[in-house]
RNA sequence: CGGGGUGUAGCGCAGUUGGUAGCGCACGUGGUUUGGGACCAUGGGGCCGGGAGUUCGAGUCUCUCCACCCCGACCA
């Protein structure tokens, strides 16, 4: 990508000091706001988000989960089979549009669709168990919007939906999912925790959140950091809290819990039949019966782990200003950033670069504005957030490339194409 | 829906007891610069959130909507 061709001004960002990443994003212009709860994504910060979905995607597909796609826009009447849609209305969560004929919704999760979309292939034990995940736009009318990507009215998610033929099927999908998330996680980066939550809206009988500690987040978690147990603290406000703590969560006594702020990242669901039933889905099983399916369902809040990613990797300076981000490297929106002085000699070697980097499938900036200084050059590539720059500047020996790590701050010095080389080789 | 706060250029902000709109950044043009946010000159950009009122005169005072942010309540 040619950074002329991106339509953007020298990120010149004010009130460095004590700023939310967010705050930044906007300035940059990367994140704009429609109104509350509603935002566009620039092309860098989409291609982070989409990276993100990547990794997601890796991860379940890895477990054989199967990605679909489902109408963001549906027709009430399935959400009335499931007896939901006059609770969504009464709480106004539900976005609902009408033409002369019927009424719609905007998907705000997609349980009903799900099983619609499935019931009559579905129809035989021997199909089961199966996971269906989807990637991508829900909409849900927020009585409160909070920290732009963090609770928006729109926003992105994952939500998958496990099938089972009983009790045992529920509970292996439902692990399988957990373990996925754990490396989903990791592999963000994000030090992300499943936690006992409430079942909500959503129903059924178990479900854990996937919390990361943070100040940015809305809820309070307890936490027992030597057996890595933790609930949520509303499920304090159970009337059977001891007891069920207890019994689901292997939580004896609350005492020794630590309290701590949270934002929940992730939400995993063992739905049971409730889904099944009240929407009629079932399938013949081995002996001829018609069996409710065991349903579990699973999020993650991409926009909201994206909005976190960047928060967890500012660049700080010496008086603590944030002066950039220093991405991952397998969810940085380019792996490299290159600059280049105006010799011609040096445009020449940059192009040189920028051309094999791309030939090997390694995504790479080319800052080729000639109208701005070097050292703002420097300054605005920290902040698109690649995790190395290439410089080829005048102090750069010919031929070669210096290559800084934008986290470490670490430099090293090599040939064009032992960059290639090294950057293919860099995971 | 309660409580608090903020709305002035793309962004960040000034604007005094009411007198007709400013600064920095960004952007355009010309020139000098070019290794860690260069400099000089010059230019464009505003329904001062909307409406009503007070006044000779309102960014400023009054009333009233609206939007956005934060804290609650609520929440896959």
């Amino acid at each position: 990508m040619k950074l002329s061709k991106m339509a953007i001004s020298k990120n010149k960002i004010q009130h460095e000091d004590q700023i939310f990443a967010q705050d930044i994003l906007l300035q940059m212009g990367q994140l704009y706001q429609f109104c509350s709860g509603v935002y566009a994504y620039d092309h860098i910060l989409y291609r982070v988000m989409n990276n993100v979905k990547q990794v997601i995607k890796k991860h379940l597909d890895k477990i054989d989960c199967v990605e679909v796609a489902l109408p963001v826009l549906q027709p009430e009447a399935i959400w009335e089979k499931s007896g939901r849609l006059e609770n969504y209305v009464k709480e106004d969560v539900i976005f609902r549009t009408k033409s002369d004929a019927q009424n719609f919704c905007l998907a705000p999760t997609a349980e009903e669709a799900i099983v619609e979309f499935l019931r009559n292939r579905l129809s035989t034990y021997k199909a089961l168990p199966v996971t269906f995940y989807q990637i991508g736009t829900k909409f849900r009318n927020e009585i409160r919007t909070k920290g732009y990507l963090i609770r928006g009215k729109a926003f992105e998610m994952m939500d998958a939906y496990s099938f089972g033929r009983n009790l045992e099927d529920l509970a292996i999908e439902y692990d399988n999912i957990k373990k996925a998330y754990f490396n989903i996680f990791n592999e963000l980066q994000l030090e992300a925790m499943p936690v006992g939550a409430d079942t909500g809206a959503m129903g059924g009988n178990k479900s854990e959140e996937f919390m990361l500690i943070s100040n940015l987040g809305e809820d309070t978690i307890y936490v027992d950091f030597n057996t890595k147990k933790a609930f949520n603290s509303e499920l304090l406000e159970r009337e059977d809290a001891e007891e069920y703590l207890k019994s689901t969560y292997g939580i004896e006594s609350i005492n020794k819990l630590e309290k701590c702020r949270s934002l929940e990242l992730g939400h995993i669901f063992q739905l049971g039949t409730k889904y099944s039933i009240s929407m009629d889905a079932k399938f013949v099983d081995e002996n001829g019966q018609m069996q409710p399916y065991q349903m579990g369902c699973y999020g993650i809040g991409v926009s909201r782990v994206v909005a976190v990613i960047y928060e967890n990797n500012k660049i700080l300076n010496d008086k603590g200003d944030v002066v950039g981000f220093s991405l991952p490297y397998n969810i940085a929106p380019y792996k490299v950033q290159i600059i280049y002085s105006n010799l011609e000699a040096k445009e020449q070697q940059a192009n040189e670069l920028y051309g094999k980097l791309l030939d090997n499938g390694i995504d790479a900036i080319i800052d080729d504005r000639n109208d701005v200084s070097f050292g703002a050059r420097i300054k605005d590539a920290n902040f698109l957030g690649t995790p190395y720059i290439a410089v080829l500047g005048n102090k750069t020996k010919d031929n070669m490339v210096e290559i800084e790590n934008t986290k470490t701050k670490e430099k090293q010095y090599l040939t064009i194409q032992q960059t290639v080389d090294f950057f293919k080789n860099t995971k």
